[in-house]
DNA sequence: CGGATAGTTGAGTTATCTCAAATGCAGTGG
DNA sequence: CCACTGCATTTGAGATAACTCAACTATCCG
């Protein structure tokens, strides 16, 4: 229940913040699950040994920038708290969204490594998240098995996930698409602790469903009505509910 | 110029071989520049060491599995000579291409540390490669940090690679996914000195581009159909020649 | 309350797909 | 050598999924 430090990098106002109720090492970083997060974060509570550098805690609002496409800085974020999406774009503004960090997700396995030019981060709810220099992460991970086994475990389920999305975009239907969205979320809010029942907090607008599934705003909200139509889920006030899992399911694999 | 064992363990004939001109330590891997198989072979040189076992190399005939979906094997292949394709499917039968691997390419380097459940390569010519051990790669990799710089900087690659493949599949044309792909390939097998002039060998069927661009195998007809009307390139006997780079470049980008 | 952002809905357009038939081409067995 | 079979490619016609545009409504936030 300490209070965290905090600097405001990119974002310059001062904001309201949620209050994590959670007492852990790191009390920012409430979840971590079999994310590389897990184990940065078990170095953490390590610090005392000079592991790895305690890191500051910074807050973004809704909708900023966390990592700019042309950044090409020596510092990784890991996100503590909140909703953020990872894309790139083209020059003409088309964007394809690659995955959406929830707490305890990296960018990506490989932004450990080099930096990843023309990746865009962008806070979609307010968002808490550490800055981890990469030469502090390289060293411990050479010097740590575990935690090398660790990462090489998250690097092959992101390759996994590269994949199913590469699937996803070249050869499955709108509804499929938008349907395997839904449940994908569903499930990583769950390994969380994130969903009460079949219910989620859902702050993402049409627009990112859209850019992550290679489909316009417009197109979304007609799938997602004949969803709701249907039964099969329930949106309101930024928060889905899952009505029909197995229908659901049915709609994601169709065909 | 010393004959290689050979041994055919997922194709059972024998069959005629193309011989490689070509008399670096490891005569059957003709080029590995930048890719992991540089660093591998950085090390079958210093075999004598005992630092990585010497790997026999396996001859596939064209359209043979070389590594099946379900094989669960502690073992990753990387092609010496020919061409071959990494995908994934549904079981209805859509499938998506991954990638087209070329001479010193691995599957991927998630695959060097565990194995990638559902990925399927298959030769598209008649393709020779080799086996290499998990457990080897991986102490081989930990024990030396100038050979773990390589992978890292190949991993970032792919990543890129893989990030690019979804916004093709998301969010561009047609046109523009086969213009790429067409560069895309001239400029690996230009890194290979696999291009003479303009002009490269082009065993792929139109539906490997179909797969690989999440499109129909006719749609794939009309559009190269109109790129040679249009004289960016030429087709013909197993043979692709770029006839207007720049505009092919236009093509790729295009909008 | 007002302005901005987000979502819905309908009408019409277009890129891509499906189906089908015709042609080519390569390998096989008689 | 030929006929035959199986794949690959081309082409056209029609169908359809997803897009664009545009107007309207709802929601959010100061």
């Amino acid at each position: 229940m300490a209070s965290v430090a905090q600097s405001h990098v990119i974002a310059d106002e001062a904001l309201p913040r949620k209050v994590h109720g959670d007492a852990s090492p790191c009390a920012s970083c409430p979840t971590w699950e079999l994310s590389l997060c897990a184990a940065l974060r078990k170095d953490c509570a390590t610090e005392a040994n000079g592991a790895l550098p305690m890191s500051t805690v910074h807050t973004v609002p809704a909708r900023r920038t966390i990592f700019h496409p042309k950044e090409w800085s020596e510092f990784v974020p890991i996100i503590c708290s909140g909703w953020s999406v990872s894309s790139i774009a083209l020059p003409d503004g088309r964007r394809q969204i690659l995955s959406f960090l929830l707490p305890g997700d990296a960018v990506s396995t490989a932004f450990l490594f080099g930096p990843l030019s023309g990746r865009h981060v962008e806070a979609v709810t307010e968002v808490t998240y550490r800055k981890f220099k990469r030469s502090d992460i390289r060293a411990l991970l050479l010097g740590n098995p575990d935690l090398f086994d660790r990462l090489s475990k998250t690097w092959i389920e992101e390759r996994v996930q590269a994949d199913q999305l590469a699937l996803d975009l070249g050869r499955r239907t709108a509804s499929e698409r938008i349907a395997r969205q839904i449940l994908n979320l569903a499930e990583r809010l769950a390994k969380r602790g994130m969903m009460s029942g079949q219910t989620m907090d859902f702050p993402l607008r049409q627009r990112h469903i859209a850019d992550a599934a290679g489909l316009t705003p417009v197109h979304v909200s007609k799938v997602l009505g004949e969803f709701q139509r249907a039964r099969l889920i329930e949106i309101n006030s930024r928060s889905l509910t899952i009505l029909n899992e197995p229908e659901l399911r049915l709609a994601a694999d169709w065909r």
